[in-house]
RNA sequence: GGUCUCGUAGCUCAGCUGGAUAGAGCAUCUGCCUUCUAAGCAGAGGGUCUCAGGUUCGAAUCCUGACGGGAUCACCA
């Protein structure tokens, strides 16, 4: 435990010497100074001080006096209410001693309970490339299972796909009609944009056809004897649309006869299913890598569809569920603050939520964790409420470790990102952006010139990568974002590429001069180093904090604060220059350690750092 | 309309288990490269923390209400 622990505990400890009452360091508020005032630390004595009945000046005084006889306090001072406490030199050469010596995965373990996490994310599906959305999905899913590893727990990540459907046989139809056998070899398309484009072809065929079908005789009727009170005949097709797809497209039709096919297992649409999944599969493979994000497995929607069936079956044997006179059966969440909600239709098929039921029991008997994270958007926090509290009726064992890590929408500028608008970003394409980005300002200040082309490219890519990274995380996760382009291939200021060039710094210093460690420094300890040192000692609090608010974005801040108050030092103190050895070889470990932090909590988010740029 | 959620500088965001004079970045303006990578540093301007009440020594933070934005309320997924 870093020394900071102890002067807490010492303050615990004035206060029962003092006024022989016990308290807990969390109920006293005790915090870094603020740097307008003379003091590392601040205890804020007034919520005390009403309860031992004496002035907060007083207060402040007597506990700041009990604390000077602790060799790392070297004075305090009191102000209304807030006792501020200076620390002694030995103080911060404790704790980089501790530092030093000391692995972040150890410090970070401690008091650090064994847990197992599974993390569903990503779930795309299989008729389009993944898109911006996506990229906030994954970043998140994966940054988590980052800090939760970094937590030494047990975790591991799966997605659910969605490869079943009508879009996909929306994909099947076009390709039939009008792809001559086309295959992205055979085109040169990465296979999800290739069956994406497909899919893009049946829209534009299908919105064809609607039009021209508007004018027949046939339409107006329809018009005229379903439409709302004074609702144009512009609103009223636009509402009509899937009744359209559904009951009168001769496209569409076709497209559902292939879903049905694909349902009684006709072999040859089967076949070309199975093919066309495919493609996209080993494209969204070339995305997966490029983001560097994993799954230790896969859930498939063709295989999943059908469960949960049973758990219904049980919910109705325990009477938890209730089954209408059409044969519907549901589940009455009133009591919960909910609505009743249909769990089965009167025809005995499954609805989207069956299939997560079936699910959630599926994966528990599979793989017995403790606890299960469902990364989705938070357009379906209701769904999720109603999932976890059905679950938890029915008393399934792993009901309480559920967690929906429900995200804000990603937004434009000009809006929220529409398919049929064509506004939707592209994961590759924005991906191919800020590396070009990267290319460009690198090529510009020309420091990496000596490297090879192949390993120029790997820097372009991870810097690209860690503007894109830390651009989406540095935002609370619960918030919705507005995404602007522009800003998102910045790479100075409060970006990425800032905290990389921190951290590059750093490892350039360490080629030119190997670091050794040390066991004791007798030299004057500047402010700027004592600062760096307070945000060290903070990083266990902060990686806590983002696992249980399952939310990195405090720990990309973090890495801002910390590569900020590096800048600074690096501006203000010359280490390879130093005015003596000692020091030299003092800030030379500050250097180590500072980049190590840095580094780690990069990593928790899924960034990976060059050594150069 | 019901439920949930958000509202902080021109823009994008921190800060929210109540604490001192509310912070960054971008954009605008001004300085700093013969010294370890200037993707950097220092400085200036920019705020009724949506509004109104309440809780109290103290509120951007907690409570209530209003206003404004968003999501959701299918035998779709």
């Amino acid at each position: 435990m870093e020394y900071l622990a102890d002067i807490k505990g010492k303050i615990v400890e004035s206060i029962l010497s003092i006024y022989s009452k016990n308290y807990n360091i969390t109920d006293l508020v005790f915090d870094r100074c603020k740097k307008e005032f003379v003091g590392d630390y601040t205890l804020v004595t007034f919520a005390f001080s009403k309860n031992v009945g004496e002035s907060p000046e007083l207060v402040g005084n007597k506990i700041g006096e009990f604390l000077l006889n602790n060799k790392w306090i070297h004075s305090y001072n009191v102000i209304k209410g807030f006792l501020n406490i200076q620390m002694t030199d030995e103080f911060w050469i404790k704790n980089v001693l501790y530092f030093q010596n000391t692995s972040i995965t150890k410090i970070l373990h401690y008091q650090s309970e064994p847990k197992n996490f599974l993390i569903e994310y990503c779930s795309p599906n299989t008729n389009k490339p993944l898109h911006l959305g996506h990229i906030r999905n994954v970043l998140l899913g994966w940054s988590m299972r980052n800090i939760l590893k970094a937590k030494s727990y047990d975790v591991s990540t799966t997605q659910v796909i969605n490869d079943r459907g009508i879009a996909i046989c929306k994909s099947m139809w076009a390709w039939k009609q009008f792809a001559n056998g086309a295959t992205p070899q055979s085109t040169g398309i990465k296979g999800d944009h290739f069956v994406g484009d497909y899919y893009v072809m049946f829209e534009n065929k299908f919105k064809e056809e609607y039009a021209q079908w508007q004018s027949t005789s046939q339409a107006n009727d329809i018009y005229t004897n379903s439409k709302k009170e004074s609702e144009s005949s512009d609103d009223f097709f636009k509402r009509y649309k899937n009744d359209y797809f559904n009951k009168i497209s001769e496209i569409g039709a076709q497209a559902r006869e292939m879903l049905l096919q694909w349902e009684a297992q006709v072999p040859e649409v089967l076949e070309l299913w199975k093919r066309m999944n495919a493609w996209v599969y080993e494209g969204f493979e070339v995305t997966h890598k490029k983001l560097n994000i994993h799954f230790n497995s896969c859930y498939y929607e063709s295989q999943t569809y059908l469960l949960g069936k049973e758990i219904v079956q049980q919910g109705l044997d325990k009477q938890v569920f209730y089954r209408e006179a059409d044969g519907s059966v549901w589940v009455d969440l009133e009591s919960k603050g909910l609505d009743k909600k249909i769990l089965l239709r009167s025809d005995g098929t499954s609805v989207y939520i069956t299939q997560d039921l079936g699910t959630a029991q599926q994966r528990h008997k599979e793989l017995n964790k403790d606890h299960y994270i469902y990364v989705v958007a938070d357009e379906q926090d209701y769904h999720f409420k109603v999932l976890f509290e059905t679950l938890k009726l029915l008393e399934e064992p792993y009901a309480n470790g559920l967690y929906h890590l429900a995200y804000g929408m990603v937004e434009l500028p000009t809006g929220r990102m529409k398919s049929r608008e064509g506004t939707v970003v592209d994961a590759d394409d924005l991906i191919d952006e800020v590396e070009s980005e990267a290319k460009l300002v690198a090529e510009e200040r020309g420091e990496i010139v000596h490297l090879s082309d192949e390993e120029k490219s790997k820097v372009y890519h991870q810097i690209g990568m860690a503007a894109l990274k830390y651009f989406m995380l540095k935002v609370q996760a619960k918030k919705r974002m507005i995404f602007d382009p522009k800003e998102s291939v910045d790479m100075q200021g409060n970006t990425g590429p800032y905290i990389v060039n921190a951290y590059v710094r750093i490892k350039s210093i360490e080629r030119r001069q190997a670091i050794e460690s040390i066991d004791q420094y007798n030299e004057i300890i500047v402010e700027q180093e004592k600062e760096l040192l307070k945000l060290i000692m903070e990083y266990p609090g902060i990686v806590d904090e983002a696992v249980k608010q399952y939310d990195p974005s405090g720990i990309a801040n973090y890495c801002y604060s910390l590569a900020k108050e590096f800048h600074r030092f690096y501006h203000d103190c010359r280490i390879l220059n130093a005015e003596t050895e000692e020091q030299k070889k003092w800030r030379l470990t500050l250097c180590k350690i500072v980049s190590d932090y840095l580094n780690h909590g990069m990593q928790c988010l899924g960034i990976d750092m060059p050594d150069r740029m």
